[in-house]
Order: structure tokens, then sequence, then C-alpha cells
DNA sequence: GTGTCGTCCTTTTTT
DNA sequence: AGGACGACAC
């Protein structure tokens, strides 16, 4: 088990110090050492399956720890706590919801129901959703929970942030008398439990003697301190994490966690994983190099036996439609090579970009797969059938009740809901309970539905929930209405997916046939631990789907080309990689520059993105591309200059085109397209501007020096639009990032 | 209730 | 440019 481990993963998995934190580069075993610690407690008898706690990000990694696990060890890992922060704090909420303060039913919103939550207070309160757009409230109430703050603890400095509180706690509110709890909840309520309840604290304590973190780059603030909370009771800390691959700060992840980590529990018990497992030397070098212009990092760097390899490749192209031209023909030349099609990965900043290069694959006729569309639980029909069967459980839920209310449509229109609505804010009750005092026409049609409701609701108590899930479908009126839509059938067919999902549930859960409305043993032998959480099969089936939202990707099977956003690509690898579109603007990305560690972030970004290659590594750019339906021009990329010569293979002229240089000296108009070896000519058009734009009487090119009256002197970054309404993107040596409208901002050129 | 038109936005995203 | 969503008309 041990024994084919590197030294560096053997002292990580045999760690004898109280805490540790594990530096794990790219591609360097971090999952393996730690499962292998893990079996490895359980071996030497310094824990029990029962005393470890191991928390993941997502699902699959979750997934993958227990894999591995079961294939070390001959153990059950039922009833171990492996699994998501969330799904973690879900399980202890349900065992003790009582002392957490939530209904036994509670149930789960995902980000689309949150918002849609929001919305819907939002105009229920009479807000003006312009000074306080739902997304930017869901942002702020994410942020503070985020924080462990509750609409009391939130620093209001002024009053639009006075008014944010309020909204957070009318949010609150609604979302207490709904009986439902958002993503961040989750966390917050299990860290107040916690905190405030010593039996469940001390329990906990008692049991975890060994916390194991992967990830932990990408933790926020409040589970650092739910962390903290569950080891103070004297477990033992293993964190596992890669400070160089930290992407996720827009989103609360606070790499800091790891230096504080350090410094308050590994206290100098860091062990590094630089060996490389993955991939050859020219591609490891470059993230090297690259990386090390970052200031703040624990510091790290990749080694491997693999030898040299091949160099990277860097091309550049004239657009960006030109630019996936020359990715499909490179592709099509390494698919003739014999490779696997689902080896070559295209990996772009930024969504948008995928469009052309679908195109360009599209045309070709190679088959391709792009990630990151909608999920499984994210299908409308799903939804809706998700709704019914959550309200079978908690008919309070108001979010699932208006989703199917009129869905499909059954004589309920905005009027009558209007009506509901006032009356269920006047008495301050759910809509549910509030369609008695409905009157009339709309009032009986209401009752009609909330019958429909406690009919299936009822149904739940006899059928087990395969049986239920078809039955609520074809009751619904779901069934009916999918077939009498034209292009419903591949809905009909996602709703009998979910029934086989629900079939599979039942199987890996190990409920049997038990009815799906029927908690499952309410009194375990020991109700604190949560062993026997008294979940019914529905109960559990929908936290399953609030929590993993199923696969990302269109369809799995057929051996396609890879396409992905690069923080999609993150844990991934591929034999071929294309990092497409690395220009100044894009990659980094100039909003990340308005950030303070923005850039940083973007660095990283990179890293991450040249490390998913194994062999052959390919860094390609536009100097044209269409954005907002404009053409941008654009300088190539900082990042292109960290990487040192040695490793890099410029296909195309590195001088011509697009470069960071300002100018000096005439430039030749047109090189850049009539250099054999491209194979496309510009259209006259595009190449009287592609160097820059014409305004008035001046001339403004990408990488010209500027002086500005106020700002002072600096470089064009790139340039868009045309004639009075051009605009450029100017770096400014002392006064940062500016858009200036060229028809307007006085400029000179600087010598 | 459904269809059409106009407006708005556009970095990255798991749970 | 292109998609999503909301307002409005039939």
């Amino acid at each position: 088990m041990i024994a084919s481990l590197n030294p560096q993963q053997q002292a990580a998995v045999t760690s004898a110090s109280k805490h540790a934190l594990v530096l794990a580069g790219a591609g360097s075993g971090k999952t393996r050492v730690l499962t292998t610690r893990m079996a490895w407690l359980i071996q030497t008898g310094q824990a029990t399956p029962f005393g470890l706690l191991a928390v993941t990000f997502t699902n699959k990694s979750a997934k993958e720890m227990l894999t591995r696990l079961t294939s070390m060890l001959p153990i059950n890992v039922r009833g171990m706590w492996v699994g998501t922060f969330h799904g973690l704090c879900n399980r202890m909420l349900r065992a003790h919801h009582r002392d957490a303060g939530l209904p036994q039913t509670f149930q789960i919103m995902d980000s689309a129901d949150q918002l849609a939550s929001i919305k819907r207070l939002i105009k229920a309160a009479g807000i003006d959703d312009e000074k306080y757009p739902p997304r930017d409230v869901q942002r702020f109430v994410n942020g503070a929970k985020e924080e462990g703050e509750r609409p009391g603890d939130v620093d209001a400095w002024d009053a639009h942030r006075r008014r944010m509180v309020e909204i957070y706690q009318l949010y609150q509110d609604q979302c207490e008398r709904e009986s439902v709890v958002d993503f961040a909840e989750l966390l917050l309520r299990s860290y107040e439990l916690l905190q405030r309840n010593a039996p469940v604290r001390e329990h906990y304590q008692r049991r975890f003697q060994h916390i194991l973190v992967d990830e932990f780059q990408d933790t926020n603030r409040l589970q650092y301190r739910w962390l903290t909370l569950l080891a103070g009771g004297g477990a033992s800390m293993f964190a596992v994490g890669d400070d160089d691959q930290s992407i996720y700060a827009f989103r609360g992840a606070r790499v800091g966690n790891m230096a504080e980590f350090e410094r308050d529990f590994a206290q100098g018990n860091v062990v590094r994983l630089e060996q490389n497992y993955r991939s050859y030397g020219h591609i490891l070098d470059s993230a090297n190099a690259l990386i090390a212009h970052n200031a703040s990092r624990l510091g790290k760097n990749l080694w491997t036996e693999q030898g040299e390899g091949e160099m990277v490749r860097v091309v550049e192209q004239p657009s960006d439609m030109l630019e996936a031209q020359w990715i499909v023909d490179e592709i099509k030349s390494s698919i003739d090579e014999g490779r696997m099609r689902s080896e070559i990965a295209v990996l772009y900043r930024s969504n948008a970009q995928s469009r052309v290069i679908e195109h360009a694959l599209f045309s070709s006729g190679i088959p391709y797969k792009v990630y990151g569309g909608l999920r499984f639980f994210e299908r409308q029909e799903i939804k809706h059938a998700l709704a019914y069967l959550r309200l079978l459980d908690n008919p309070h839920d108001d979010t699932s009740w208006l989703r199917v209310v009129n869905f499909p449509t059954r004589g309920i229109g905005a009027r009558t809901l209007e009506q509901l609505g006032d009356i269920a804010r006047e008495q301050n009750v759910s809509l549910f309970r509030a369609v008695a005092h409905v009157p009339g026409k709309g009032g009986a049609n209401l009752a009609r539905f909330a019958q429909l409701i406690q009919h299936m609701a009822h149904e739940a108590q006899v059928l087990t929930l395969p049986e239920l899930i078809e039955h609520v479908v074809h009751h619904s009126g779901l069934l009916e209405h999918y077939k009498a839509d034209r292009e419903g059938a591949d809905r009909l067919e996602n709703l009998q997916e979910l029934v086989n999902a629900a079939t599979v549930f039942m199987h890996e859960e190990r409920y049997d046939d038990a009815p799906a409305g029927r908690a499952h043993d309410e009194s375990g032998p020991d109700s604190i631990t949560g062993e026997i959480v008294g979940m019914s099969p529905l109960a559990a089936f929908l936290s399953h789907a609030s929590l993993e939202a199923g696969d990302n990707q269109a369809q799995a099977g057929q051996d396609a080309i890879q396409l992905m956003t690069v923080h999609a690509a993150k844990g991934l690898e591929f034999d071929v990689v294309f990092i497409t579109g690395v220009e100044e603007g894009l990659f980094p990305h100039e909003n990340s520059l308005l950030e303070s560690a923005g850039i940083e972030e973007e660095r990283r970004l990179m890293y991450v993105a040249i490390t998913r290659a194994r062999e052959r590594l390919y860094l390609t750019l536009a100097q044209s591309r269409m954005l907002h339906g404009q053409t941008r021009y654009a300088m190539r990329s900082r990042f292109l200059d960290e990487i040192p010569e040695q490793h890099l293979k410029w296909l195309t002229s590195k001088e011509a085109g697009a470069r960071r240089e300002p100018w000096s000296g005439a430039f030749r108009r047109g090189d850049a397209y009539n250099r054999p070896g491209t194979g496309t000519v510009a259209p006259r058009a595009a190449r009287s501007t592609a160097l820059g734009v014409t305004v008035g009487d001046r001339h403004f090119r990408v990488g010209q020096r500027v002086r500005h009256a106020k700002f002072g002197e600096g470089t064009i970054l790139n340039l868009s639009g045309a004639g009075q309404d051009a605009q450029a993107r100017i770096q400014f040596a002392d006064a940062g990032q500016k858009t200036l409208a060229l028809g307007v901002a006085k400029l000179d050129a600087v010598a």
C-alpha cells in the first residue's frame, strides 16, 4: 500500500505530527495520498472508519475517494463521513433538525431556486429592482453567509448596504416561512449548531479524531471555522491543497486559509509533493516559470522523471475564426496519427469563445463535447417534476408551488396568484395555507390543485419512490403536456430517466422497496450520531437532487474532442491540450485587472491550464476577435512573455502581428495576413483596420504609446469599434487601466 | 395563455 | 452577435 509511494508521498501518508499541511502540486498524486492516508490510519489502528471525517468540494471527488479506499481496504464505507461540505452539513442538520431550528422536511434550494425566491421577495416587498438587482442581493446574501454573518452581524456603513441587510433579513424570514435553506445556509446552520449546542459539538469532536480536507485552497472563511470547531476537541487535521491552483476567489475561496492553517495548526509540518507524474519537462518548466511570477505563494517547484518531451507550440492567427480553423486542422492531423479524440482538449478562458471553435469543428465533421451546459437535475422538466415531489414533502415551499401551480396550465392565472400572494402576505403564511381564503373561480381552481398535491402526498405513503414519480408525472399532467409538445420527446425521455435515477438511488441507499414518503426509522439506536437519519426515501432523494446536480456534460459515450473552460478543466488531464485566446484582455481577462490580486489569480488559472497537458501543449492567440458584436484587437498575453523562450516553439512568426512591446518605427501593414502558411487573406476592410483605427485624422494602434492630459502616459492594450465610436483600452503607468472613447478623449501620440 | 417584440447583458461556478 | 428574459398585444 505504502511501498509504492515516493518518499514525499510516504512522508505525508505516515506523518506522525498532530496536524499536517500537504502542498500537492498538479499531477503529484494528491488523491492517492489522501486516500492512502485514510487507509493507513485505519490499518494501523489509529482510527476507525467511524472516527474519520473526510471533506471534499465535489461529489465526484468524494465518490472517487470512497472507491479508492474500498479498493485498498475491505471495509464497509456506509456510515462513514466522507463527502462534500454541503452534503455533510445536510447530514448533520437532518440528524439534529430540532436543535438547528429546522423542520424535519426542510428543502434545499439550488442557486436558481434561490434567485427565483429573491426575485419574488423583491417584487412582493415593492423593492426597486434597479437599485437592488436580485443577482446583487443573492451575491450579498451568500457573501455574508460565507463570512459567517447573519443580518445583525453585517457591517452596514452606508444607506445602500443597510437596505441590503434589511432585504437579507426579509429573505431569511421568507426561507423560514417556507422551510427552505440555500447552500450557504447549510453550512452556516451547521456551524451555528456546533457552536451553540455543547452536547452536539462535543459528540462530533469526540467522534472525529482525524479530519482530512481536500482542495484546501478552495475553502472559504466559514468552512475554515467549521473545520476548526470540529477539530476543537483535539482531532488531527490533515489538509491537502495547492495554493497555485486556487482559482475560485470570486466565489469566496480564500487562498490565505492555507497559510493560516500552517500557522494555526501545521506549524511547520508541511510536506511538498513536487514530483509530477503527468507532464513532460517543457510543459512543466513552462508552468513553473509562469507561476514564479506570483508574489504570494507558499512556494513549490514541479519536476518530472519523464524527460523534456516536446516544446510548447505557440501559434498566432489574424482572427478568432482562423485560430479555430488552425486548431481544427491540427486536431485532424493528431487524429490521423492515431490519437483518441477524447484525449484532446480545447480550453478557453470564457464560454463565449466556444462558439467559433464549435463552428469550425462542426463544419469539419469532428465530434466534440462541450462541458458546462445544463446538468440533469437542472433541466426544466426535471425541475418541474421535482417541484411536485417537494410539495408532497413540504407544501409550504412557495418556490416549488409557484413553479408548478399552473404548469401544466390549469386555469390559474396571474390575477388569482396575485390574490393568493396578497392573502398569504397579510396572514404571514405560505401560499398553500392561503388557498382556502381565495374566493371565486380562481379559489376553486387553487383548491383543486391543493387537493391534487394532498392526494399525491397520500400516494407517497404506499408507493415506492420510482412508482411515486411515475404517478406524479402522470397525474400532474406533465406526461400529457410533453406528449402534446412536438419537441417534448426528449423531455419525456428525461422524465423516464428520473424514474431510473430514483430506482438506482433506492438501491444504493438500501431502502429496498420502502414507501417513498415514510420516514425510514424515526428514532434510531443512537439518534445523536445521525447514523439513522430518519429521512424518508423521498426526502433523501430530494436532497440528493439538490446537492448533486448530475453530470456536467452533453452526452457521454462517443469519442469526442473535449471543449471546456479552464475552470472546468481543473482536476482533469489530456494528452493534447490547446489553450486558446492567449491575449491581453481575455487571458488575463481585463475584468480581473480591476480586482486586487486579480492578475495573480489569472496567472494561477493559466498555470492550471498548462498543467492539464501530458504530452503536447499549444498556446494559440488571435489578433482580432468578435466580441459583443464588435471586432476587437489585442496584444498577446503577458503570460506568453513569462515563459522562457527555450520552452516555446513559435509556429508563426513571433515578431509580426500582436506583440507586447510598443511599436517603434514603421510597421508594415498586412504582414500578418500575407505571411505564407496562414492560408487566408483577410478581406480588405478588415485589413485596413486590423492594426488600428482611424478617428478623424488620427490613427491609433494596439501597442502604441499615448499621453493623456489627466492620466499621463500609457499603452493601448486593445481597440474596439470604428470611427468616432472607437474605444481603446489603455494601460496607464500611474492611473491603471482605462477605457476611453477615442472620439472624445484628448490623446497625443508619444514618440 | 400564447406568441412576438424589444431590451439587456456578456469571466470564471460547485454545492 | 446572440441568447435570455420581460413586457406587451392578441
